[in-house]
DNA sequence: GAATTAATTGAACGTTCGTTTTATTATTGT
DNA sequence: ACAATAATAAAACGAACGTTCAATTAATTC
């Protein structure tokens, strides 16, 4: 047999990517076959390698093109010229989004990193690290305009970071919390692990007020 | 050939166990070969099979030695009677303490439970769950006692969870900062995100102050 | 010192893996 | 309609995989 009725080589291409990302989040990549992957896309493993040449470079285009939706994401979302703590909102508000609406496909670039060459995953973590990097400038800026109380910027923005993308372990759509209630929650998390002061300072609430009050940004 | 001179099972036993711990870590479980580890060993592929019938057998057996020193660990460490911050202070303290110490098989334990079978799976699941559980009792205690202002209490668990066992993928012994320093800082980031109160409050220092001067919980 | 047990080797088994090659059919352009 | 091209199937490749088995030697027991 060969070329099939009705066979698009632009369908099969996206088919192949949702497949895999998702037989990769499930099972990992090493545990996921090129056949296994084939037969969920409906075709014969060969007919994979029209797309891509070997199965780690099919891993390096999800991973690349994961890290670029990031980066994307965040460029549309960043606030002009806020204050730090709307700044810092914005971050948490984007991260959790995108995170949630992609979780296999997060899942997937912060566990198969080692499956990279050396060269590959170095590129990856470069992406990754331009993004963290983001929120430590967003820190330190409002570390140093006395909006946040930070002992640590970089250690702060890694445990912000692991505290965000965590979402992705336990989240599942449809279950006790809407994505609006678990990104109001983790933004107030956030700012008062930050010591974030509450930006409109013209009303002083009491001690026991602003203890109890949260910040409450609504996604 | 045969039998070694100097061979010992308990010594064989032990190696395999850390060179297995270190090789999943880094290459991960699947990519990991039998053949690989007994080099590692300084031994031949057959011989593994004395101590660990099957690939999987000795894959769940790290993961349940792992959780169980975790359970002593926190059986160990937990205070008597104390109040709920100071409870809290001593699961943050336990977790990063153990989790720094442990870095390779948390990163087992974590990255690898989708190579386990579904009741064994189960098995370490429910063990996470239980060490989980003692943070979120912690939690809501201390919010019921007016000690904290947490929102969600599973949420929040959570959320800690995820911040502090992060440690593992930045930290590096040796480098910029030690691990008391580590653990103070995290502890003054859990204390802040979840509302507590200052535990002497004879002294009220005031609102600035107390934004800067964080916790000081040594470990 | 002989018998037993413990620890390991070396070779092999069947399977599955990623990948390549070749042939074949569908679609597109002229 | 016919040539060119795109998309696939089918079969095969060598390598590596987890695992088993029989043989062999070291250590221990009596």
């Amino acid at each position: 047999m060969a070329r099939t009725t009705g066979s698009d080589g632009e369908r099969t291409e996206a088919a192949v990517r949702e497949a895999a990302v998702n037989l990769i989040a499930r099972y990992g990549y090493e545990a996921m076959s090129m056949r296994q992957l084939a037969a969920e896309v409906g075709v014969q493993a060969a007919a994979l390698y029209r797309y891509f040449p070997t199965k780690e470079d099919l891993l390096f285009t999800l991973m690349r093109e994961h890290m670029e939706g990031l980066r994307e994401a965040w460029e549309n979302a960043r606030p002009a010229g806020a204050d730090p703590a709307e700044q810092l909102a914005a971050y948490v508000r984007n991260h959790i989004a995108f995170h949630i609406e992609r979780r296999h496909a997060t899942h997937v670039s912060n566990m198969e990193l080692r499956s990279l060459s050396p060269d590959r995953l170095t590129q990856i973590l470069r992406m990754r690290t331009a993004y963290e990097k983001e929120l430590r400038t967003i820190l330190r800026d409002g570390a140093e305009a006395g909006a946040f109380a930070i002992e640590d910027t970089g250690l702060t923005a890694m445990a912000l970071i692991q505290m965000m993308t965590g979402v992705i372990v336990w989240f599942r759509p449809g279950e006790r919390l809407s994505v609006p209630e678990v990104t109001a929650t983790y933004l107030s998390m956030t700012m008062r692990l930050v010591g974030a002061k509450i930006a409109d300072s013209a009303a002083r609430p009491s001690d026991a007020q602003r203890m109890l009050s949260h910040f409450d940004f609504r996604a």
